[in-house]
DNA sequence: ATGCTATGATTGATCGGCTG
DNA sequence: CCAGCCGATCAATCATAGCA
């Protein structure tokens, strides 16, 4: 048996003995295929209307344009205040967009619509996460009482 | 710094280190589920028990243990021997130690 | 005080599975 | 068959804790 055998070390490694799981190799590579739907104004940051106090980070290096050959790394966008405020308060209006709704975001913001979708999503899961977890007990974090314990005892 | 710090409501602030068992514990499963570090469900709600830790702490200590783990194997060898040394358990029953490793595959 | 590393949390974006 | 949603992850970053 022993399927696996620490799924022995490759040719040239400048690591030690280190047992190489799949798990470890990359992932998310990309999966662009031919597929340009929804893309209005994707790219090009700024702009949008008054003077943005610039994303912490500093320069918006939108890199990954339409001119993606291959797999490209895939980049945290920093999304602008303006554009996380306007797309909170939408969300504060309903959890869900329709299309067309969704449409006018991304355009007021200068984000695709995929950007936009991918937004409401990963905010409708925090939103889930916060509201869930935190009904029954008293003090989540945020205040005093600790929480890392550890003896099960 | 607080110039910046009116990101709307960043939480991240104030954070504290889990505790020297909680990380104990983590660190145990993580390495004896080498091959697939992967806690279901369950397991998680069970770790965030032992750990007095919330669900979400342990899937984030999981998922900056990999991340972090495989961006630097080396630097995680010493822990690796210590834990692995601890507990023999090792996952043969690895469930995607199944998947044939295939390597040596460049396009 | 100053600089660097370790570590927990946040989040834009992807993957796979399921569904109307 | 396609689009959108969910749940889990990934991967990059932020911000602070801890150490020298």
């Amino acid at each position: 048996r022993a399927p696996h055998g620490p799924a022995r070390p490759g040719p040239a490694q400048p690591g030690p003995r280190a047992a190489r799981f799949p798990w470890m190799k990359e992932k998310k590579p990309s999966k662009r295929s031919g597929h340009a739907p929804a893309a209005s104004s994707p790219p090009p940051s700024s702009s949008s209307s008054s003077s943005e106090p610039a994303p912490a980070t500093g320069s918006p290096a939108e890199a990954a344009g339409p001119a993606d050959s291959g797999g490209s790394r895939r980049l945290r966008t920093a999304y602008t205040n303006t554009q996380l405020l306007e797309l909170e308060k939408e969300f504060h209006f309903n959890k869900y967009l329709c299309r067309p709704r969704r449409v006018e975001i991304a355009a007021l913001l200068q984000l695709s619509e995929r950007q936009v979708k991918v937004w409401f999503q990963n905010r409708r899961m925090k939103h889930k996460r916060q509201t869930q977890h935190k009904e029954e007990p008293a003090e989540r974090r945020g205040g005093s009482a600790e929480q890392r314990g550890a003896v099960p005892g | 710094v607080m110039i910046l710090r009116s990101r709307f409501l960043d939480a991240r602030r104030k954070r504290r280190n889990f505790s020297k068992q909680a990380t104990e514990i983590l660190n145990e499963y993580f390495y004896s589920h080498l091959s697939n570090p992967y806690p279901s469900e369950e397991a998680k709600e069970e770790l965030a028990k032992k750990c007095s830790i919330t669900v979400s702490q342990v899937s984030n200590w999981f998922g900056n243990k990999r991340i972090r783990y495989k961006k630097n194997i080396g630097k995680f060898q010493e822990e690796a021997n210590l834990y692995a040394a601890k507990t023999a358990v090792t996952a043969a029953h690895a469930v995607a130690a199944a998947v044939q490793n295939n390597q040596t595959n460049s396009p």
